[in-house]
DNA sequence: TACTTTAATCAGTGTCTCTGACTAAAAACA
DNA sequence: TGTTTTTAGTCAGAGACACTGATTAAAGTA
């Protein structure tokens, strides 16, 4: 079977548990919004750098940080450092959400772990690391 | 680091890999038109059927097929051994970009081969195999 | 100062996906 | 057999997401 399909599978459903939990605790948010989220750094992120990190134009990414400002979960500050730029930061409202995302997550990868085993959990993880080397764009 | 993303990674610098590539040889499709396309089965497959194997509705699933159909990827006979049926059936056209498909594929599979070695190549295969035992809904 | 680059936004468009409502054929059943 | 329910697929409408191209304002550079 196809590697980009093995891969692909148990992704889709990670991600789609996840963001079910997430929705299900009343965060209202979608996927496109929450891989965005994931890539703000802790003190605020400008958009240009966030549109790199996910992988999107600078178009889309200001599209996602509109919507998640309306929902209240960033916000866009001045960045002091340049009159062009703005910094858009996380709220407390969004950082509410990770522990549920996490909570998921640990459960998730408690079941896998337990139907693959131990052993084979590390090798993945590790296969996955060492490939992300030559794969991940942003790196 | 997150497994979800450890996935996604590699997946999607594979995906678009090969999509340039069956692009750049003249196939001109879309990636969801792609994912849809590998589904079907080598009699044809149903409509519903696909949009099961894809994870869309049948409305999505209808949609794409429009338009494979107009590129002349597929093709939509009645099913005979059922009046509401009709198959789609993959084109000679489409199967021309299987072997560019699958060149590519091995061109990318043999440097990350190169890259996490042998050993490591085939545990992540076992245990993409063995996860996919939970994580496919069509399964 | 004049020119170039960079950060972000505005405008417009195409693709994908969904929900809900519908038609027609097949299957189940009374 | 005739009626009801299920199944296969389509039509209509809407929202989300992604793109290209053009523009504005601030910063950096010659």
């Amino acid at each position: 079977m196809n590697i980009g399909l093995l891969l692909y599978i148990p992704y889709r459903d990670l991600e789609n548990r996840i963001m079910a939990a997430v929705t299900a605790a009343g965060f209202d948010m979608t996927i496109a919004q929450a891989r965005l989220l994931q890539r703000i750094n802790p003190g605020g992120s400008r958009l240009t750098e966030l549109a790199e990190a996910a992988q999107v134009t600078k178009q889309t990414a200001g599209f996602l940080v509109d919507q998640l400002e309306k929902a209240g979960f960033v916000q866009r500050v001045p960045d002091p450092t340049d009159g062009r730029a703005r910094l858009v930061q996380v709220t407390d409202k969004a950082r509410e959400a990770v522990p549920v995302a996490d909570a998921e997550m640990a459960r998730i990868e408690a079941e896998w772990e337990r139907h693959i085993g131990k052993r084979r959990m590390a090798q993945l993880r590790d296969a996955l690391e060492k490939l992300g080397e030559i794969t991940d764009p942003y790196r």
